[in-house]
Formats: structure tokens, C-alpha cells, sequence
DNA sequence: TATTAGCACTGAAATAATATGAGTGCTAAT
DNA sequence: ATTAGCACTCATATTATTTCAGTGCTAATA
């Protein structure tokens, strides 16, 4: 891979994302001051090694994975901001009134907004988040809401319709047990030490233990199932891009992206990586036909995932730049 | 409109509704035990009157909207419940677990699931929301979580980073203050009765009452614009309906289906008819090109809507009869 | 040895020509 | 009031034809 090889795969590629169309011999003669025919020898090589592919025989270049990989890795440079998605950007960390992960959730929103991507911000993990206070809020003599709130800020609720005749008083005295015993837990461990260490207690001294013990169990337990650490914006902008210009792939695409339990899979790969990490079709778990751009996060102690789903042709460069923008901003925040 | 025009019509509508395809005269002439020529002097009677559309000189027949208004207002009989569907919906009632709201969700799943189309659940308007407690956790010097919880059960909280030199003691204070004045105050009108009640009272007492005052002032107006009331299932279901065979046409409603503010219309229209209601095509203000089915109910005090979005070519018969189906439910429950 | 002009060849995509058939409306007979 | 019969319409499918951007390869050239 001499230099004008690796110039000329840098080319096709960037022309390719820009265009979305075979990239031909003859246009690029101008840029490297040569022939298409001597074009057309480079291409054939490049295609040998596998980072170039074709249509059908006879026509122009596009990428392939193996070419988007070598070039990310190789040949791209990420952009530095233009000033009008600068100041989008900063204008929202600039108000410090946000909280930081809030701040991120909207940056997001933005960036899915000039960049016709999908972008998802995932978060609080119960096994970060420990047990601060459970509360109970009577409604009525019947009804009764469950919060749950973790260190991290994060709460959760449940009401309940009480059985008849469960005591209110019992309840509270039970949840003050737990805030007693168990505040400082993992919100995931909860559960456990619900049964091993209040379940024997309220036994003895409570009369309908099993309802009470039941609604604390269920109210931590939704906690740890929630779906609430996960959002998306510009599920459809996506569908802007002319890959999806297929119904049957765009079906595909959409009913994936409904799926949270897919989704979620994004923060597992490369657990401990907070580099910039791009997946590129294959090599991504949740869809073949997609890039995957993530970027994980420690803020307020707590990790947090971005994640920006575009076509294969995605724009690398821009998109690169814009999630480095962010750890900047994030970097100076945190001091 | 004699019976047999009566019964030509609600024939046509039906086999359109299953089939998706123009119905032509040959093939009623069984069922109507009559030629082919009398159903088109028929047909003919029946477009001039504006109930059937033909979309070129030689095709069959399709419903206009006037003539599915036409069959769901005189011709249609609500369906009774098949065995498996029923069994599905009586499983989420029978689990007496399960509060009567989320059961109604569950059921929405399900039909959106079923039928292939899509369905929302609208609850927790802020109006029939009453205050019933704020309070104010604190995660560790600087940061703190208030806890808006309301009659009703809703709850939505807010976390906030405090500024330099907060008093903590304060917070809890004016937390205890608001509790004392403003429980039972419909929350959306606890911004301006905190301004009015409140703030005079903490000028003169507390040091730094801006900040405090905000802190309150943030987490009432969240829960206001909050978007927590509004579920969606089967958002990407619709899209299986033939009609939707159409990269244009599908995008649009993608779009549309993600915009929160435009499906809270469907809440708004005939605001306090409890009944069934059909909106047709141009009928409804969401969207022309589809039908939105809709039944309000009150739920312990609350008012919740469902309906279910489909093409104008829905299953009335069906839609309806499932949604008398959850209505009868309901009703016995609510005994 | 690297480059390039030249040329035959490919295959997608657009355009045109043609056939098919399900449906209609209308007229005149029953 | 119904219907057989017939000319007519238009969407849809099929096939043939053309166009053109691109390729690979060979032989000449710097």
C-alpha cells in the first residue's frame, strides 16, 4: 500500500459516503493527474486485497467492509466542527442549569437532527446504582405508590392496590426497615437481601407478611428490568438515507430498532472501552447492514453509553469529530 | 337505500377490508343470486350516491370514506371476541396483581399485536392530577433528587446539582412548606400558587430563596410537559398493512407516529364522549390516510383514552368489537 | 518499469412496443 | 326489473431494443 493507493482508497471511500454512487475511473484522473487506465490498474489491486468491491462487472467501485475498516483506521481524520454544529452544541453545555446526562441526552438529539442518523443514549445500569431510599406515599386507604431511589438519582415507582385488611402502619414500618438494613446496596442485589435478611424479620412481627414483602420485592424489581436507561432520537431519520430506500429492508431496520433488549446489546461488546468504537456491519452485533459508532462515559460515577446507528457509508469523519467534541466538553466539565 | 344496496355495500366494504384489492361485479353475483349487470347498476347507484370510488374508468369498486362512515355507522356488527383472542385479554384482567391501567396497556400490546395495527394509551393528564407530596432526597452535598408524586400515583422526579453555598436545612424546609400549603393542588397549577403563596413567604426567610425557589419552580413545570403519558405499541406494526407498500407514504407516517405532540390529539377531539368513536380518513386530524379508533374511560378517577391507529381499510368490526370487549371488562372491575 | 491509448465487452437502466385480462357502461332483448 | 352481449378502457406484465458508464486487456509509449 504505497501512498497514492492508500490516497486513492481514501477517495473512493469519501466520495462513495458522499455520493452513494460506484465511484468510476474516469472521475478521479483529474484528482491524481494520471489516466483512467492507470486508475483502473490501482483499483484492481485494491480490489485484490478486498477493500474494494463491485456491483457487477463492469461497474465502478464501492467499499467494502474490509475498505471502510482499513480506511477508519487508517486514512480517515476526524473533522473538527463546523461552526454552526459548534455552537448548537455548546450553546446546550453552556447552560448549567442541565444536568450533565441531560446535557448529553440533547446533544444527541441534535447531533441525530443534522446528521439524518439514529442516535441512543444508554444509562444507569442497576449494577452501578445503590439502594438511597424507598418510600411509601398513601394515596387512599387502598392505594399506595412505591419510589425507589438510588444514589445516582434515578427512581422508579409502582402502585399498589392493597389487599384488604393489609395494615398501613406495618408498611411503613417494614419500609423503614429496609431504609434501615439496606440502603447502600446494588439496586440488582436488592431482591437477594430482601429475602435473606427482611423476609425472616417481618415474618415474626408482621401479620400479612407475604403481601407486604411482596410489594417490596416487586417495586425493586421492575427497578432492575426498566427500560428507562435506554433513549433514542431520529428513530426515523435514519430511513432519510437512501440505503432505505427498500420497504422490506427499512421493515427490517424498524422493527429492530423497536426492540430494546437489541438495543441494549450495544453497550456490552468491548465492555471496559471508553475509546471511540466503531463497528462496521458485521462486526456489530445488532445489524449487518449498519455502522455502530459508540463512546462510553463515566459521569457522576456512573457509565454511560452513546451510540450513533447510520448506514455502512456512514460519514465517519463528521461523526468522529462531533463524539470527540463531546468528551471535550465533557472533560471540562468534570473538572 | 333498499336491502339488497344495504347489503351490496356492506359486501363490498368487507371483502375490500380483507382482500385490499377493487371488488368487481362478477364476483358477487352468488352471493346477490343475480348477474353481473345488476350489481353494476348497482354499483353505479351506489358511487353516484358517493359511497364506492373507482380508481380508473374499468376497475372494480373500493370504499370512499363516506362509504365506510356509511357501513360502520348503519351496517357494522361489532364482532364477538374469538376464543384465543379473549383468552388472551381475560388473562391480563384475571391477575388481580395487576393494576387496572397497566392491565389496559398490556391489552393494547396485545392487540396492536394481533391485529397489526398500531395502539396508544394517553393517561395522566396533568388537570385531574392533584399534588400529594414533594420530596427532596439528597445523593450527597451537592446534588439532591425531588420527588413530585400526585394523587393519582404519577410520579416524575428531577435531579438537581446545587449551587455553592446551598443550605440543605432550607431545602427540606421549603419542601415541608410546600407540603403543608400546596398538597392537594392540581399540578398544573402549582407553578402559580407557588409564586403567589410560596415565594413571598421564603423571600423573608431564607438566605439564598432564588435558587431554593427554581429548584421547586423546575420540578413542578417537568412534570407538566412531562411525556410519560403517552404509550405506544406496535409503532412499525401498521407498516405490514399493504397500503403502506410505499417508501414515501411509510416514511411519512413514521414520522408522524414519532412526533409525542401529534398523537396527543387524538385525546383532544369530542373531548368528553366516553363512547366508541370512529374517525375515518380526513375525519381526524392526525393523519388522512388512516382511521383512529378511540374509547375514553375513567379510571379511578382519571380519564384514560387508548385507540388504535390503522388504514381506512381497518377491521372495524373487529377494533370495535375487542374495545367493547375491554370496556365490559373494565366494568366489572370497577364494581 | 510505470503509464496510457484504444478497443471489445458487460450489464444496469431506461424506453418502447405489445399482449393480456379484469373490469366497466350501455343497448336492446327478456 | 333483469340480463345477455359487446365495445371499450386501463393497469399490469412481458419482451425487445437502445443507451451508456464502466470495465479488463493488449500493445504502444515515456
Amino acid at each position: 500500500m504505497d501512498e497514492r493507493k492508500n490516497n486513492l482508497l481514501k477517495e473512493i471511500v469519501e466520495t462513495y459516503i458522499k455520493t452513494v454512487k460506484p465511484v468510476g475511473s474516469k472521475s478521479l484522473c483529474d484528482k491524481f493527474n494520471c489516466s483512467s487506465a492507470t486508475i483502473r490498474n490501482e483499483m484492481a489491486y485494491l480490489e485484490e486485497l478486498g477493500y474494494l468491491e463491485k456491483n457487477h462487472i463492469s461497474s465502478g467501485r464501492i467499499p467494502s467492509e474490509k475498505g471502510y475498516k482499513y480506511y477508519v483506521e487508517n486514512l480517515m481524520k476526524a473533522e473538527t466542527l463546523n461552526g454552526k454544529d459548534m455552537l448548537k452544541l455548546q450553546t446546550i453545555f453552556a447552560n448549567s442549569n442541565l444536568q450533565l446526562s441531560d446535557a448529553i441526552t440533547q446533544c444527541m438529539e441534535i447531533i441525530s437532527d443534522i446528521t439524518n442518523y439514529t442516535s441512543v443514549v444508554l444509562g444507569n445500569n442497576s449494577k452501578d446504582n445503590l439502594l438511597r431510599q424507598i418510600s411509601i406515599i398513601t394515596l387512599n386507604p387502598n392505594q399506595i405508590v412505591a419510589i425507589v431511589c438510588t444514589d445516582k438519582g434515578h427512581v422508579e415507582n409502582k402502585t399498589f392496590t392493597l389487599k384488604e385488611g393489609t395494615d398501613l402502619l406495618e408498611l411503613t414500618k417494614v419500609s423503614e426497615l429496609v431504609n434501615k438494613k439496606l440502603v447502600g446496596t446494588p439496586i440488582d442485589e436488592v431482591g437477594e437481601r430482601l429475602e435473606l435478611e427482611i423476609k425472616p424479620i417481618i415474618q415474626k412481627q408482621v401479620k400479612h407478611y407475604e403481601t407486604i414483602y411482596n410489594i417490596f420485592y416487586d417495586a425493586f424489581s421492575d427497578f432492575v428490568t426498566s427500560n428507562s436507561n435506554v433513549h433514542m432520537s431520529g428513530r426515523t431519520k435514519i430511513f432519510e438515507q437512501p440505503e432505505y430506500n427498500n420497504i422490506d429492508e427499512m421493515k427490517r431496520l424498524a422493527n429492530k430498532l423497536e426492540d430494546m433488549s437489541f438495543i441494549k446489546k450495544i453497550e456490552k461488546i468491548d465492555n471496559n472501552d471508553k475509546e471511540v468504537k466503531i463497528y462496521i456491519g458485521e462486526e456489530n452485533e445488532f445489524d449487518a447492514n449498519v455502522t455502530i459508532i459508540r463512546k462510553k462515559f463515566v459521569i457522576d460515577g456512573e457509565e454511560k453509553t452513546i451510540a450513533i446507528i447510520g448506514p455502512k457509508r456512514m460519514d465517519y469523519q463528521r461523526i468522529v469529530g462531533l463524539l470527540n467534541y463531546i468528551d471535550e466538553e465533557i472533560e471540562k466539565r468534570g473538572e
